[in-house]
DNA sequence: GTATACCTTTGAGCGCGCTCAAAGGCAAGC
DNA sequence: GCTTGCCTTTGAGCGCGCTCAAAGGTATAC
C-alpha cells in the first residue's frame, strides 16, 4: 500500500516556498482547508494539500489577488457541482494573464531600444574623446 | 518657429493615464524634476516631461520598484556622465523582466492545463446525466 | 463681487500581502 | 528534569504605491 508522506509545516514551506508564516495565514484566512494535526496539535501537510499549494502558488504567481484565491478556494470546498464556475474563473484569469504578457512584451521592447539608444550615446562619447 | 504645447496638470493626467495625485506624488519623490509653474503657481507641463513620465510608465510596468525608478531618475539629473550606469540598471532590469516572463508563461501554461482538466470534468458530468 | 471649480502644499490614511511579536505548549537530547 | 528549539494562536505591524483630506489660493462665468 502507498504510503502517503505527512510533512511538517518546515518540510512544506521549503517544498512550496512559502514562508512557515505565510503558510499559517493562509490557512487562517481560508485559502487552505483546516489543515490535519498531530496528538499535539502540530500541522502536518498531506500531498493534497501540497498539490493545492503549489496551484495557489501558480494562480499569485500570475498576479492574481488573493481575494480572488479565496473565491476560488470558496468554490472548491463547495465540490464538484462547482467546476463550471471554477472553470470560469480560470480561464477570465488566463485572459488576464494573456493581456499583460502582451504589454510586458511590448514594455520591454521601448526598453530595449531605450538600451540602444545609450549605447550609441556611449560610443559617440567614445569616439569624440 | 515650433510651439511646445504646455499641458496642465489635468491634461497630462489623462494622457499618460497617472492621477493628478501621482503625478503630483511623483514630484514630491524625485520621479519628475520640479516641473515649471505659471505665475499663479499652476504646474505646466512640457512635452519632455510628457516623454519622462512615458517611460516611467514602462518601467512601472515591467515591475521596476520606486526605489530603482529614484535611483535612474537621480542619475539621469547627472546628466550624460552617468549615461553608462543608467544603461547597466536598465539591462538588469530587462534580464529580470524576461525572466518573469519566462515563469509567467510557464505558469500560464500550467493553469491552462487545469482549465482543459476542468472541461473534461464537465463533460463527464454530462456523459453520465 | 461671488459662485464654482480648479490649483497649491503637507501630512495622514489605506489596501494589499504578508510578517512578526507575545505568550504559552510540546519534543528530543543530555 | 531542564534546556533548546520547535510548535500553537491571536492580534499587531510593516513596506509598498498610491490616495485623500485639510486649508487655503486662483481663474472664469455670470
Amino acid at each position: 500500500m502507498y504510503m502517503e508522506k505527512e510533512l511538517t509545516i518546515q518540510e512544506i514551506a521549503k517544498l512550496t516556498g512559502l514562508s512557515v508564516h505565510t503558510l499559517r495565514y493562509y490557512e487562517r484566512i481560508g485559502l487552505l482547508d483546516h489543515v490535519a494535526r498531530t496528538n499535539s496539535g502540530y500541522r502536518k501537510y498531506s500531498d493534497a494539500d501540497r498539490a493545492w499549494i503549489e496551484f495557489l502558488n501558480r494562480l499569485r504567481a500570475t498576479g492574481m489577488t488573493i481575494r480572488k484565491m479565496q473565491q476560488f478556494a470558496d468554490l472548491r470546498r463547495k465540490g464538484s457541482a462547482t467546476i463550471h464556475e471554477r472553470r470560469v474563473i480560470l480561464e477570465e484569469h488566463q485572459a488576464e494573464v494573456r493581456m499583460r504578457l502582451l504589454e510586458l512584451q511590448s514594455n520591454l521592447e521601448s526598453i530595449e531600444h531605450k538600451i540602444v539608444h545609450y549605447k550609441e550615446l556611449e560610443e559617440d562619447e567614445l569616439a569624440t574623446k
